[in-house]
This record gives C-alpha cells, structure tokens and sequence, in this order.
DNA sequence: CATGAATGAGGCTTCATTCAT
DNA sequence: GATGAATGAAGCCTCATTCAT
C-alpha cells in the first residue's frame, strides 16, 4: 500500500467520524476532541489531515456532493432505457435515500448554499462564514455544485420531450418542487428522531405518498391556481 | 402606564431584538452582546429578563408557536363560513407566510423538536439540550405544542366531512405532506437568500404551484403507487 | 418620632438583617439583594444607607464589639464584689456567649484582624482588603478594637493583685489561651452545624469543660513544659 | 519517567500554587487566572487538569487530610513503644504542626465540614455548596474523613488503659478540646499575621503553654464545673 | 506521523453599584 | 427617601488550535 493511500483511508476514517459526530450534533456543539475519539485517534492526528473544523466540514460536504452525483449518474444509466420521467423519478427518489441515510447530507447542502450566499451578498460576512469560504473544499465544491441539478432538469427535459412528463412548467420549478419536498421530509423526520413516528403516521406511507404525489405532478398538464 | 407593563414592554423589545439575531447567526453564533446592543441597552438588561441565552431562545419559540396558533384560530374564524378544503388551504397558506416572515421560525419550531425528543428517547443529553429543557419556557411550550396541529387536522376532517376534500388518507399524513413542503419550501428560500431567486425560478410561481399541489392533493381520491 | 431616629432605626433592620445573610452566606457568598429583601427593603435602599458592601460588613463589625464592650462592662459591674478569676472567668463566659449567639461575630473580628495587618505589613493589599480599609466603619472600629482586651486583661490583673489568680504567666497570654479556646469551640459548631453534635459529644458538656478547664489555668501556678 | 508520572508531577504543580494562592485569597478571591500564573502555566492548563475551581479545591482538601493521616500514622508509629499519653500529645503536637505549617489546612476542613453538613441538613443549598458536593474528591474525602478521628481517639483509649491518661472522660471529648484550642491558635496567628505577635505575647511560649495545658487536661481525673 | 498536553481568545453569567422615576 | 431597572467590570469555563516530544 502506498504512502498516499494510506493517507487517503485515514483522512476517510475522519470523514466518517466527523459525520456521525456533525450530524449528532451540528456543527456548533461538534467538538474535535469528539470527532478524534470517534476516529479512534487523537486530536493531533485529525488536526494534521484537516486544519481547521470549517475545513472538516467543507470536505464532508464534498463528499457528500461527490457521493450524489456518482448516486445520480449511476441511477441515469440504470434508467437509460425507460421513458424519462422515470429516470426523473429515479432520480428524486434516490436523492431522498440520500437524505434519508445521514440527514446530515441535507443541511451540509443547505449549510453550502447560506455560505455561499454571503460571498455574493454584501452581508455582514461572521466568522464562521468567512472561515467556511476559506476551506480548500469550498473551491472545489463550487467547481461540482451545479452537477446534481444539472443532472436532473436534463432527464426532466428528455422526459418532456419523450412526452412522458406532460407538465411544461420549467425543468428546474419542477425540481424546486421535488427537492424542498424532499428536504421537509429529511427535516421533520430528523427532528422527531428516527424511531419515532410522527403524528402516528406511518413513515414508510408517508415516503410513499411524497413520490406518489411528485409523479401526479409530472404528469398534470397544469396546476389551477389557488 | 403601570410598571408590569413596561417590564412587558421591554420583555417583548429584547425578544423582538433576539429574533433578528437568532435570525442570522444561528443559536450558538449569536451573543448576547449582540443581542443587547441590537435592542440597545447592555447585557446585564438582557440577562435581568432572560436569564440564559437557552431562556430567551426558549422565549422566542413560545412566543412564535403562540403567534402561531393566534393566526390560526384568526383564520379558522375567517373561514368559518367557507368549505372545510378552504379553511385548510387558508391555514396552511398562513403557516406559510408565517415561516416566510421570518424563517426562524420554522428553525425554532424543529429546534423544539429535537429537545423534545432527547427528552423521551435515552439520548445522551448534551449540555445544550439540558439547558434548553430547563428552561421555563419549554414548559408552557409543552403545554400548547399540540394545538397547530390539531387545529389543522380538526379543519381538514370538516372538510372531508362536508365532501370538499375527496382524499380519504389520514387526516394527519395529509398535514404531514403540506408541512414538509412548506418546510423544505422555507429552508431552500432561506438558504438561498431573500433576494436572490433560485435556479432563476421565480418565487411567487415556485409558492403558487407549491398551494396549488396541496389543492390537488386535498381533491385527489388516491394517489397511485409510484 | 424624629428624623434622625427613623433613620437609626432603619439602618439597625438593615445591619439585623445583614447579620443573618453574612452569617448564612459568609461575605463573598451574600449579595445586596439577599440582604435587602431579608430586610423586607429595596437594594436601593440600603445602598442609601451604607454605600458599600464592604461599608456594610465592617458596620457589622463595628456594632459586634461595640456590643461585647457593653456586654464586658455590664459583668465587670455584676463582678465587681467578686474576686478577679471570677469576674476574669465570667468575661470569658460572656465571651463565649456572645460567640455562641452568632458564629459570625468571631468571624468579624479575625477578618477585621487580617484587615488591619495588610495596613501595617507591606502585603499586596487585594482590592477586598483595601475597600474594607476604605469604610468609615474601619476607623472607627481602630478607635475601640483594644478595650475587650483591655478589660479582660485589667481583671485578670485584678485577680492576680486580690491572689485568686495564681498563674503568674502574662495577662495577655492567659487572655489569649482563653480566646483561642473560644474561637475554636465556635468554629468547630458552627461548621458542625447547630443541630449536629460532634463525634455524639454534648455540647453543653463540652462547654463546660472548656470553661472548668480555663478556670484550671488560672488556679495553676505553672505548666509542666511537654 | 512515564506520561502517567508526569502528569501527577504536574497536578501536583498546580495544587501547590492553588494552595499558595487559596491561602493568600480564600476561596472567593482566588481567581483561576492567578493559580495558573503561579504554577507558571496558562489557565486552560489548570482546568485540562482540574475542571473547576470547587473541583481544585476539593482535591487540595483531599490532600491535606491524606498528609494529615500519613504524618498521624508515622507518628504513631514513632510513638508505639512510649505510653498513649505520650503518643495522644504527640499527636496533638503534629497537628498543631501541621496546621501552622499551612492555615489554610484548617480552614479546609472546616469548610468541607460545613459543607458535608449540608447533605445532611435539608439546608438551601447555594450554588458553591452543591459545586463542591459535585467534585469527585468530595467522595473522596467522604472515604477518609474519619481517619484522624479515630486515629486520635484510639491512641487516647490506649493512654486511658495502660494508665497514662488518668481522665475518665470520652475520648472524642478530649479530643475535641485539643482539635479546638487547635484551631483557635492556628486562626487567631493567621489573622494576626505570622510576623505580628499578638498582644506582646510570644508565639511560641503560647504554643508551649497549649501543649502544657493539654497534657494537664490528660493528667486531671476530672474538671471541677464552674 | 501520532500524541495529548498547553494555550488563550472568546462568550456566558454574576452582582455590586448607579440612577431615573 | 424608596424603588428596582440598568449598567458593565470581572471571572469562570470552553474548545479550536498549536506544539513539543
């Protein structure tokens, strides 16, 4: 086994640390002595692989970014030969199993998008942001973050034009609605904890009802107006 | 102007000052310094109203389910007269200009959650949490956490009772499917910024088809299975 | 009722209740407010009345032995007709009643003690100290710290002149065997607690002794040395 | 030397400046700050080791009582061949030593007194109370504090039968005489200064004359009552 | 490379004191 | 005079980060 390859599982080891750690606990209350022991390293250690907690962080939501997209064109070609609503479905679907494994992934999302914000906002850019944007990874992820949406609004579109999905509303409103859906869903879920139920309601009925419903979508010409 | 009014006066100043800065900072980004100049006055005022910054953040949650429910029974009392699908349509829209205001709420409200969660599972509490609970605020608010709901599904069992509402699942899936979405809705705004329109979606027409998809759902007898 | 005489009567339930807290709470531990509200008055107010904490401590201090001079000369009076161990004994016995009565007043007088030292040592006088020297209280409390010793070594002398004191050793040593006898008896029951007896010793017992064992002293001629 | 030494040798460290420096201040005006600047290190370092300042504080009271037991049992030790008279004051002597050496080990004991008692009493409990019940050295203390007790009233019952102690009184009663003249002594130099002489009188004839005294109390077959 | 002790900036909280009413 | 809200200095403690071994 090489040098860098030895490098590279330990620095994977962090990462599957800190995202126990990160998705137990949020960033705020996240502590580095809690993400070594996780590890099963010291601090030190952890240290020398990723330099600051921001930096950690980014890598984590580079990876899941990373992880999506290997998830999207993998569903893409399962799906190559089926009408493309299908695929557009497919897609959705495995985005909220993505969500579903480690809601962690949907707010490190939602965390990138604020951070990324205040860089083209004139806002009064805190600590924490201006650390977070100084990440290596932050680069790296603004080099893949319009992947998984890309990916999405083209299968969309080819189901538009094979006639299979007859909403013509815009690709990416269709996906607007697909994706806050989902990201309600992973939310409410993480929030009454993953044994519960919440309001009695069957979770698996509830997932079930949520793509049902995005397939009613794609397949209504046009919505009335409230 | 009695003295209990103006401690009320200036209870109500702070919290007003608390809900910007929770706003943008987040609970453990926020200081109480910040929170006091922004209601200018010091931080020992702040700390003779609200004796911890868990207190305030606690206050601030009650105080939002309350505004909450008041919305609601206003409605409710609008809409009286209308078909049971009206009633629930115009609370959900209401939840969901609630959130819009100020998406904090929406933050405040699963943030409860989560608390409320380590309270019945053997989670390991963390100090956060354990500060969060003592709070006598997360009492009152155990005391009145119900009532959105309830009030929201009670008006969609009228409506399934008076024939609006043609979709025979559970009254409490149905609520689960319009709070997701307005969830989801509200984290994505949020993220992306109040002025700036995601993926070129408009936000009117992303919020339009959004109510209209609930409309849908409310008239659709069953869904098919994806 | 005049003026001047509310006023003494307002600072006395101040100074009553002082007693309590500081006795409770020792000096670091009490705040004004606990003060305050013992003595059924505002902060402000007893701000208006002693400026300082630390004004208010040696206020205390100073009324403690005012109160023991007044105690000493009303037995010195009962004494009189009595040989000088008698009235020697009866100060002592006095003295320890006054300990007794509150714990505290030991107290005041050691830490008046340590104040006064810092004066004169070139010790790194602490804030504490230096504010306690700044009180009004403290100088006069100067005037009158030496006329309990005093009297009590002017009637041991007595006692040696009339030979029913016997030991020949310095007045002020024997005065200080008997302090220290004091001190410690207070110390040990008031850290025991009132209700608790010590190692199931009976108080009033132990007391006894200690009392027996003064008079011993005085009636021997000399001490073995160890 | 191992990591396991060295971290003793600097828990060590730290506890002797915090002795330096609660002797100096008390407990109240020792500030964290000061300990560490003391024990050459920076104040993170005081708490990597000691994680309150009530926790430090128990550990130097967990300390002093082991001294104390150890220097008690060489005593005895040395004592074994001489009659319990001998031994008893010998104790007595190493104590009043002890106690000299360092004030402050007085006052730690009856503080932890104080403290204990309130776990029996149903007393309000004040925040530093319940701090100091929380430090693991408390049950440490809990597992030793009798020790110099019964040490001492053991070695008294040996001098009561083999007839060098002629007073039929309880041990523990004895034993309360000594502890108390102890801690009188001991409080009365602290406050007067180790410098300062008290009232003229030479601190080591009044020691002599403490010890004399005691042994005359062993000696007497009872105390005439006042 | 790994360790874990050491550092110190930063934030929460307390409470003596002030002051407007 | 009395009140109690307001102030802010000060101190405890946390934890990201550094660094000697």
């Amino acid at each position: 086994m090489t040098t860098s390859t030895k490098r590279n599982i330990k620095k994977q080891q962090i990462l599957d640390a800190a995202e126990k750690v990160f998705a137990n606990y949020g960033f705020a209350n996240t502590k580095m002595e809690k993400v070594a022991s996780e590890a099963g390293i010291s601090k030190g250690t952890v240290y020398f692989y990723y330099d600051t907690k921001e930096n950690l962080y980014m890598a984590l939501t580079y990876q899941a970014i990373q992880f999506l997209i290997d998830r999207f064109y993998q569903v893409l070609d399962e799906q190559r030969a089926y009408p493309g609503i299908e695929g557009s479905l497919a897609l959705v679907h495995s985005y909220l199993q993505f969500c579903e494994k480690n809601p962690l992934y949907a707010d490190l999302m939602l965390d990138y998008m604020t951070v990324n914000r205040t860089t083209r906002d004139g806002m009064d850019t805190n600590r924490l942001t201006a650390a977070l944007q100084d990440s290596i990874y932050y680069r790296k992820i603004q080099d893949i973050q319009n992947i998984p949406i890309s990916l999405i609004t083209q299968e969309i579109k080819r189901g538009v034009e094979d006639g299979s999905i007859l909403n013509k509303q815009q690709p990416e409103l269709l996906y607007l609605l697909a994706w806050s859906s989902t990201i309600g869903f992973v939310k409410l879920n993480s929030a009454a904890g993953k044994r519960q139920s919440l309001l009695n309601v069957d979770v698996d009925v509830w997932r079930t009802q949520l793509l049902a419903q995005m397939r009613q979508m794609l397949l209504v010409t046009s919505f009335e107006l409230v």
